[in-house]
DNA sequence: CGCGTTTGACCAGCGC
DNA sequence: GCGCTGGTCAAACGCG
């Protein structure tokens, strides 16, 4: 079980980075990642409605707070805490525990009971009330009427010690109109800050309901799409079977689940029956002129069958026993899987100057093959992420053949598992690109709708930065970060569209690695933006058909095109990317060895496995004997 | 000794 | 059907 102990602790993984095995998350910048505007934020503000500092300073220090909670440490003061009713129940146990003079405990009293009448009785309150008489009118309403007579009663009360002091009934009565008029005040204060809060709360509501509801509307609009997808798929076999198969809808049946995410038994019916399509090799030879077809079939088979189950389990390996559960297994997963086969299908190539065999993305790999590729002197390197065992996450590493020093990743699959935050970027990457491309095939047969439309909504400029092609075998896109297009790369694309970071590409040439570390990152942000747009978009145009909650979505659509439109056409956006890299690639210049930015740039500069098997240990491994080539082949320059 | 890499072999898809 | 090619496996190997 080669996945056993690396996919034990990813936190300790995180921290240690093993020096061996290619672990290398550095990528730990708290300066790129606070400023990385598109970086999702969820805060949970526990704070949302407080209680007035000025109230509460007053009173932190009393008995009250040490007698609501004596033993444990208090929790957020509000109102509660003031112990009205012992006070007022006059409980003598309490009266030994006031360590302050009468004179502030009087008015810590005096605030705090009516603080805590004034909880209960929320509604009856005359904010601005500064004249003694009008608490005392009687024509006030009960409630008021016992708000009055509590604070004046309470004043009275506690002033009563101070009796002797005050004596004379002109400037007694002056102070007693000044301390009600400041009273009257601070409830009035409180009562606003209540209204407030009411108002918030009230607010939090309708946004939970709206979430809530969207969420709902979410649900819906995947399951009309998987409905849709199951008559899609027995509409297919029925064409296949007459000789007719339709290549794209294959493709687009097995985005749309892929893009759905949704594994629910609702799809039984409909996987099954494409398993029993991918299991029929009658099927299969009948259709071997269909490349596109082959190749879901055939990747569903090693996807299930072979590839991702047998890893986790390796039952052609005998040692595991796992045979007698396979059939089980497979019906169990078999949705997973196969969503998890597709989305593998989309590919994230990422194009970048760098002398590090390997990129930095913040995942643990191992390296599991070496081959020669046709058309390439250098060899190509396959790995696996090994963060959690089973991770269906590949990547091949290789060299470009015109510029050694460009070193070009691919990645393919999704993770199953937490991901640092180093690693996101480069998940998001390859998932969002993943789901980006099937859903563009759904939305048209041959994703040049979807492409198109995004390169209008949300690529308002234009650059060589990025390219996106939709074109068969599998989807790619592919991520220049090298500044030069690959002449190689673009006629080969179908539909292309580009990323726009234009002001990037100067910084790379100073730390190429960190740029190819941080690029997924924004990248991958972009392209989950833009799998998010048009997933919207095509829920959107279903929901269109079914009429429901048009508004709603109108509404959210609207929202997430201007927000992604604001954000990707934002120079903002560009300048704040610029300067996170720029932070990066000068810390590292300035500071070599001290900074997190420098440890970051010194691991990107120098990331290899402990073996550095790209650079140093020949790689000439090659399995196909007409495909061996020298050992200095893979050495960059 | 454990773990990761190396590397020859194997398998399957695809084109001719 | 055959060969080419890409992808993967797994025993051997090396390193710490």
């Amino acid at each position: 079980m080669p996945n056993a102990r690396s996919g034990l602790s990813i936190d300790s993984d995180l921290i240690t980075s093993t020096p061996s095995g290619a672990g290398f998350f550095t990528l730990h910048n708290p300066t790129v990642l606070n400023s990385f505007p598109l970086r999702p934020t969820t805060k949970c503000n526990t704070n949302l409605f407080p209680i007035p500092t000025a109230t509460h300073t007053n009173t932190t220090p009393t008995t009250s707070v040490m007698d609501s909670a004596p033993t444990s440490s208090p929790p957020p003061p509000t109102t509660i805490l003031f112990p009205v009713n012992r006070r007022c129940s006059h409980d003598p146990d309490h009266q030994d525990y006031d360590p302050l003079p009468s004179d502030d405990h009087k008015r810590m009293v005096v605030v705090g009971e009516t603080v805590d009448f004034f909880a209960d009785n929320k509604n009856v309150v005359k904010p601005f009330k500064t004249n003694v008489d009008d608490f005392k009118d009687s024509s006030s309403p009960p409630g008021l009427e016992l708000n009055v007579n509590t604070g004046l009663n309470l004043l009275t009360t506690n002033t009563s010690s101070d009796q002797s002091i005050v004596d004379d009934g002109i400037s007694s009565n002056t102070e007693d109109k000044r301390a009600k008029n400041e009273l009257v005040l601070l409830e009035a204060e409180l009562e606003r800050m209540k209204m407030e809060n009411f108002r918030l709360r009230d607010m939090l509501n309708q946004v939970t309901s709206n979430y809530n509801t969207l969420q709902t509307h979410l649900s819906t609009i995947m399951q009309g799409q998987k409905t849709s997808e199951a008559a899609e798929g027995q509409h297919d076999q029925e064409k296949k079977h007459s000789g007719n198969g339709v290549v794209p809808k294959q493709f687009m049946d097995l985005g749309l689940a892929a893009a759905a995410g949704a594994v629910d038994t609702d799809e039984l019916s409909q996987s099954s029956s494409e398993e029993e399509r991918s299991r029929s090799p009658g099927n299969n030879a009948e259709n071997g002129n269909n490349n596109e077809e082959s190749v879901v079939v055939d990747h569903d088979k090693k996807g299930l069958g072979r590839g991702i189950d047998e890893r986790e389990d390796s039952p052609d390996q005998g040692s595991q026993g796992w045979a007698p559960n396979k059939i089980a297994r497979f019906n169990t997963s078999k949705n997973i899987d196969q969503t998890e086969a597709t989305i593998r299908k989309a590919r994230v190539s990422v194009r970048a100057r760098s002398e590090a065999p390997l990129i930095t993305d913040g995942c643990q790999w191992r390296k599991y093959g070496q081959k020669m590729a046709k058309g390439n002197p250098c060899p190509r390197a396959y790995y696996r992420c090994t963060m959690a065992a089973g991770c269906p996450v590949r990547k091949q590493v290789q060299r470009c053949a015109e510029d050694r020093t460009i070193l070009i990743t691919t990645y393919e699959g999704n993770h199953n598992h937490p991901l640092p935050p180093a690693a996101m970027a480069m998940a998001s990457t390859t998932s969002s690109a993943a789901r980006m491309l099937l859903s563009g095939s759904m939305s048209s047969a041959d994703g040049l709708m979807n492409s198109n439309f995004l390169t209008r909504t949300l690529l308002p400029c234009s650059s060589s930065m990025a390219t996106i092609s939709a074109s068969a075998p599998f989807p790619t896109v592919t991520l220049d970060l090298t500044q030069n297009p690959n002449p190689l790369q673009i006629p080969r694309q179908s539909t292309q569209f580009q990323l726009p970071f234009p002001s990037l590409p100067q910084n790379f040439g100073n730390a190429p690695a960190a740029a190819a570390t941080l690029l997924p990152q924004i990248f991958g942000q972009a392209l989950y933006n833009q799998s998010k747009f048009s997933g919207l978009q095509m829920s959107q145009d279903m929901e269109s058909n079914k009429s429901e909650q048009p508004v709603q979505q109108n509404s959210l659509t609207d929202t997430v095109t201007a927000a992604t439109a604001a954000i990707t056409s934002d120079p903002n956006f560009t300048a704040a990317l610029v300067a996170a890299i720029t932070s990066i690639i000068g810390g590292s210049a300035s500071h070599p060895n001290n900074t997190p930015n420098s440890n970051a740039i010194a691991n990107l500069a120098t990331t290899s496995n402990s073996n550095g098997n790209l650079t140093s240990s020949n790689s000439n491994s090659n399995s196909n004997d007409n495909n061996k080539i020298p050992s200095s082949s893979f050495t960059g320059k």
